[in-house]
DNA sequence: CATGAATGAGTGTTCATTCAT
DNA sequence: AATGAATGAACACTCATTCAT
């Protein structure tokens, strides 16, 4: 036999709209357990995959009763989806930091900063990433949604080399083509790398394409 | 009978061998049940996404008894590994047709070429390939392969073409470089181009960005 | 999911331990619950054999959920094995009283109230008694050993009349014979006796005969 | 999950008249199939007890199509019950050719051989037997129709001894106690015997408790 | 708020049986 | 007669979810 985890994650149509969770956790309390509870999903998803990921072994593992997990959750699939929502924002908030912390640097090094960056998201827990990016359900909708907004972000930190990009392109398609290739090669370099490549080596040839690809 | 606690743990075992299916189809009757299965899992995906697919379901549209599908398949994850199969093997089928097709000319249109086929692949059916991207079981292993597998054939593709690339660099990191941009453009350009970005200019973009970052 | 070849092979370590059940039953409640699914057996074996039992049936009969079925025995082997258990728990019972009550009695006394407390065990209900010896599974070992467990007790009891036995046989002998006379008897009495023989007659002869035999 | 072997026979009613088999084999070709069907029972009852038997891999091991097992009996039932006769009648053979060796002898030989014959039929296949006792379905009805009809055998047989045994008692009386002594000690003395006794000791204890109690 | 026993619809999978060849 | 691919009803068992305590 043979299910998979979203077997039974009910109807779709639900996650339409936005209250993923039942109560917005204000307390800090509230707070711990859900992050007990997403963190328990990701050791169970190490353990064993998605496939044997069952809500009750997701409260044994997290600590708390299952009773308190559908506090928190509507149902599995929310489970799912807040922890690519976790995982999304975690990125977002190191691009940021990534992108503020460049400011008044060269456009090399803004690349090379945002690439550390991806890398740094994915690298702490290659895994985990593999995992989230092509196991766990629900990331289609929020994934897209996200991409996109990312591109507005990588837009205004362009911006002010603008001089120095290739003349007639317009900034927000170097926004669409540096994205993919952060995200790309971000991910590529931590989880497809060939044997014989270095950490090291691949991360400068991707700055040097990503870079050679935005002057074009 | 009998089974158990064994049932949360997929039973790895059976998919290190590549028996993926229990009879090789040799007949072209059998190739055509087989074809079914995985023509119903895809129409079924669309219909109402991977939760909403049983194995029943799958016979019943496929036209054929449940039965037969576990003739030909050992479990529901196996249909499942079998349709990624299928897509890497038609994707893999375009790219090696897309170059061989561009022997003998230049480099930007092997470029060009390839990323037409790696659209290809994709645009016909972009809904298919997000969700064979993103929700479909047990890609995990196999796509690692096949993107480094992929490495090689590019590899050879680039090496008359060697003279033209940014010197130093190594044929096999160009290699590595091209294939991920290849397949996160090709990707990104089928869904998620921002609304107000064209195919057209999308690819040419990208085929640019491409080309720049290979002559680096 | 996932279950497969080993399917076809019970996984009999899953026996070799005593967890029949997964849970120890210590609250009422649970015993209770215990009771009445083992109850509800027996009656669809009355009703319609073995092999019209299926577990939901069995819930559905004891009045609970299958998921409480499952909640006290780990798959439906167990529950046949229960079955078992409890019949022999209560025999041993019945044999352990009769035995205490001819305490300073004569040998014909005790041997005629073994054979009365084996009858008894199985006349009350006789189809059941045949049900459970010849159909009902997972017998085969357990059997064996509660037999051979019997033959001490019988030795106990045999030993204050040991003088009146037959010289030179060892004890341990007498007590294999006397247990394995008297439960085929027992048995024979009630589930085999030719139409001719009077319940009342029958029993005199085993008495009888089980004696000649011991004195021998 | 636990399937038992019998849970998909059908109807058990079809068994009250006699047609167990489909067609009277009369060809030698046909008798020798139907052995090999049961045959290849038994050998799959060692290999991995009934829950694992199945009708294809019946026809498999006895190198038949699984139409041809059609052919011979109408369904699996069938087969069990094939079986059980089979057994039956060597039984069957074995006693009536003891008791005919034994014309004229002494009573104490009479009752040594037929000890000796259905041991012999036992102890050859230990496992058999027990498996046969206590797990093959189907048994119920035959095993009470024969041991009756045992009896008649066994009063014939001690008919010559009458006047050496007990007084008053009737003839069918005692042939009743003869068939479930030898029947009960014949199978304890393979199958339940302790280990601290020896199978030549075993066969002497309960000849002279057979002896003892026919007397008596 | 927390708990976790109880629920039962739903699922993957098997396997006795048929029937076209 | 023999074959074995195909069938599909039936089953064991799971697990998301509820709700009384």
């Amino acid at each position: 036999m043979l299910t998979f985890a979203h077997r039974l994650i009910p109807d779709m149509r639900k996650y339409r709209a936005d209250p993923f969770r039942r109560r917005r956790p204000t307390q800090r309390r509230a707070q711990e357990t859900v992050e007990a509870i997403l963190d328990a999903v990701i050791r169970l998803l190490k353990r064993a995959g998605v496939s044997a990921i069952t809500t009750n072994s997701i409260a044994e593992t997290a600590g708390v009763s299952i009773g308190s997990v559908y506090q928190y959750f509507p149902d599995k699939r929310a489970i799912f989806i807040a922890l690519h929502e976790r995982h999304i924002h975690q990125v977002d908030k190191v691009l940021r930091r990534k992108i503020s912390e460049s400011e008044g640097e060269t456009l090399d090094c803004l690349v090379a900063s945002l690439l550390d960056g991806m890398i740094e998201a994915h690298a702490s827990d290659p895994e985990l990433a593999a995992l989230l990016d092509s196991e766990v359900p629900g990331r289609i909708d929020r994934a897209r949604e996200f991409s996109i907004r990312l591109y507005e972000t990588f837009r205004k930190a362009l911006a002010p080399h603008a001089m120095y990009l290739g003349g007639a392109v317009k900034l927000h398609v170097r926004a669409f083509v540096l994205g993919n290739m952060l995200e790309a090669l971000g991910h590529a370099v931590v989880l497809r790398r060939p044997h014989a490549l270095s950490l090291r080596s691949a991360k400068m040839e991707a700055v040097k394409a990503i870079l050679a690809s935005l002057r074009s």
